[in-house]
DNA sequence: GAGCCTCCGTACGGTTGCGTATGGTTCGAC
DNA sequence: GTCGAACCATACGCAACCGTACGGAGGCTC
């Protein structure tokens, strides 16, 4: 009953990826988690390299469809809203992404860690440029890397929730709407 | 020849860490690093979880050392800048910073990690009001989220190095120096 | 130089995970 | 109903690692 296909597998071991890291994606405690046993899991994969890899696919795709979701958005102001707001709200692919940078001296980790990234910053930089910003690649990096460390500071615990009104800030970074929050130079 | 001290190994703990997570603070590894076998470790330390300790504990106490260093800089602009040059430089912290972040569900890395950071972050609020600059904590926790962001996309190789003029920019984010970079509303 | 303490090597049992071999079950095709 | 393919369970050998037991080498003390 409830037979499980090669994506089954993928899924389970992506969630094992966001909440043990890559030594988690292991193919007995995946099988636990599935219910069943090894012998499903050599009848799907190669080997346990070969798991890690369809979790990192899988993860890479989830980029790609929220990207494809923006495309009914024509306005690039508002496209890049709609960006930050589903992208503040991902969890699991925060959990992920440092799993990833923690491990990326593993080549396949870090190409797909670099591979994703690179893929975000170069569509904001399209909507940035789009929006006739100037300077967009460096607004999109610092950005970026701003939204990365506030992830990790919500991860540790030292902040308990992102700040209010994060998402407007940074639009006013990325050169998308006046700057009326604060005094100006921040 | 050559005896060992428990601190010997909570360094090659440490250094374990950095390169290989909290999973390469394995004894077995860690003791074929020193060249010794396990009975050595077993006479310094309980089990393999107080050797991971030990290495958190000396790590932290290099956020310890060099804020004590900092003690001689008495104008606090000239002391956050050291600060900040200081920080960009420590590869090996960074390594360590981000395998904590990414395994910070563990209870004891993840109280260790909060520390630290809390730590810093107090510090370099405590550096801004006494240069009388508003806004002290929502500075400093955005000009750390950027630092610990940017450390990312080195790390995963997105971008080569840090940005050039990054302890300036910082020191401006920072309120700490006029905004004579950019355009001012970045 | 006898005794003792410190530090380490070696050997062992137990656990966990990888990969393979092999047989069993389910289900559609015919 | 039979046959084959898809899917899964079980059992095995192997390796890495944890923790324990115990003995031995080196140095210090008296």
């Amino acid at each position: 009953m409830a037979r499980l296909s090669a994506d089954d597998w993928a899924e389970a071991a992506l969630a094992a990826l966001a909440e043990g890291g890559v030594g988690a994606v292991a193919v007995e405690p995946v099988a636990a988690r599935l219910g069943v046993s090894k012998g499903s899991f050599y009848w799907h994969f190669a080997n346990r390299r070969a798991l890690l890899e369809a979790a990192l696919r899988r993860w890479e795709a989830q980029t790609e469809q929220v990207i494809a979701r923006l495309d009914g958005v024509e306005d690039p102001q508002e496209r890049m809203r709609t960006l930050l707001e589903r992208a503040f709200g991902q969890g699991r692919d925060a959990a992920v992404a440092f799993r990833l940078i923690s491990e990326a001296d593993d080549p396949v980790v870090g190409e797909v860690a670099r591979r994703v990234t690179g893929r975000r910053l170069d569509y904001m930089e399209d909507v940035l440029r789009e929006a006739r910003v100037p300077e967009a690649r460096r607004r999109v990096l610092s950005a970026y890397a701003g939204y990365v460390g506030l992830a990790a500071l919500v991860r540790m615990g030292t902040i308990s929730e992102l700040p209010d009104g994060l998402a407007e800030r940074a639009m006013m970074e990325l050169g998308l709407t006046a700057n009326t929050f604060y005094g100006g130079s921040a």
